[in-house]
DNA sequence: TGCGCCAAATTCGTATACAATCTTGTGGAC
DNA sequence: GTCCACAAGATTGTATACGAATTTGGCGCA
């Protein structure tokens, strides 16, 4: 069943990639069971390349990985959305002022390039694709700071950000907050450090309130949580 | 060959721990090599499981993967070395606040007790199991602080710091500062988290100034870094 | 003697096979 | 009719087998 003849880079990045990039962008919802089979089918790979990449996502939190139970697309507590949260207000303000600091005309050419996408996935009514872009733009903007180790954990809570969205978005809020990513942008492109990291702080306020974090997940996490 | 009778937890973890304890005890030098059917015979499991483990490390950043080549224990840059400490700079102050403001006496009795351990490993001259516990201070901190997110972050970060100690501390530094963590825990006990979170970010700038990071390796990082 | 090419050996990457565990469905006893 | 026990099915956990890539050793040739 297998054909193995492409695989230009190494094997199971890809289905992780995938499977991540099907996660940002609200195609597979909190708790779905990913059967290691059926997945291998997907990707025509074996399961040994299809749980390396499950355990991959279940490093960043995206996976649930329950012993004999299988792997399950996470569903962020309302304790671990707040948390993530927390750690982003953390990490960054800070970021934003480096990258302000550093930011070249290139770089603000590729930050243009995500919010032009998102906005164009958002008139096209994709609204999946524009919340995985504008998470993007956070993570591009970690990569100007030039701190990679700081990106590589914005980029994880980013993504935790994406399935705490999913479950916690109280869909009657505004547009995606786009008018932020702009203003953001306009600050870097001056080199205003002080303006960036206000900005970020705000921004990040503003993402949390735009939450309903009240104590139960708006998508039952258990069946007893939902019936009983 | 196999025995397969013990197991009571999941099979990977273990082999995955007992490894990230030997790096961190400075067992296993950086860059040394992971053959896998040599870990795997060590431990009496299959390739399979070592697998698992090699990658949870490389998530880890703990040990690096070479397609083709096989797993190495991680030998981080000057420039990832300074990342590390500038992440920490900008998580463990706060964290360690945080714990000021929170900490009970059952949580400072912990803390005391790694202490204890600690002082006890360097008399006996173990001073890798020394800096593994002197790591696990910190962390246990973070745990104290309720904030597992940023907990998680901060032992990713300690573990990394051990690699960066083996391949960068001068060892002509004194004793391993165990005083700044006698203050530290005093400022927890008395709940006081202005002074906790100005020791914490004094002691991380000691530890990063005991370094020696000019531009290259103590270690050479490839024999041509070393001969050529 | 020194350089380059080819073959053997080693080691990793992936697929498959089997064992253990959990879930689900059925039948009998109360 | 309900509950419990047990068996069948499904799914994960681990081991092994085989193919691919890299490294190493040796041979021939200049």
């Amino acid at each position: 069943m297998q054909v193995m003849v492409e695989h230009s880079g190494g094997g199971s990045g890809k289905v992780a990639d995938s499977l991540a990039t099907a996660i940002h962008e609200h195609r597979l919802s909190p708790g779905m069971k990913l059967n290691e089979d059926e997945v291998g089918e997907i990707y025509g790979v074996s399961r040994t390349v299809v749980r390396a990449a499950l355990q991959q996502l279940a490093h960043e939190r995206l996976v649930e990985l329950k012993r004999n139970r299988g792997a399950f697309v996470a569903q962020p507590s309302v304790r671990e959305a707040r948390e993530v949260f927390e750690a982003r207000a953390l990490l960054e303000p800070r970021t934003a002022r480096s990258a302000a600091e550093r930011a070249k005309a290139t770089d603000i050419k590729v930050l243009q390039k995500h919010i032009d996408a998102e906005h164009a996935a958002l008139h096209a009514g994709d609204t999946g694709r524009a919340l995985h872009l504008s998470g993007m733009f956070h993570i591009e903007m970690a990569r100007i700071a030039d701190q990679t180790t700081i990106a590589d954990f914005i980029a994880q809570l980013v993504s935790r950000s994406s399935l705490i969205i999913a479950l916690y978005w109280q869909r009657r809020t505004a547009l995606c907050e786009s008018h932020a990513h702009d203003a953001l942008i306009k600050a870097l492109g001056r080199n205003d450090p002080d303006a960036a990291e206000e900005l970020m702080k705000h921004h990040l306020v503003d993402l949390l309130t735009s939450l309903d974090l009240r104590d139960q997940p708006s998508v039952a996490k258990s069946l007893k949580d939902a019936l009983k």
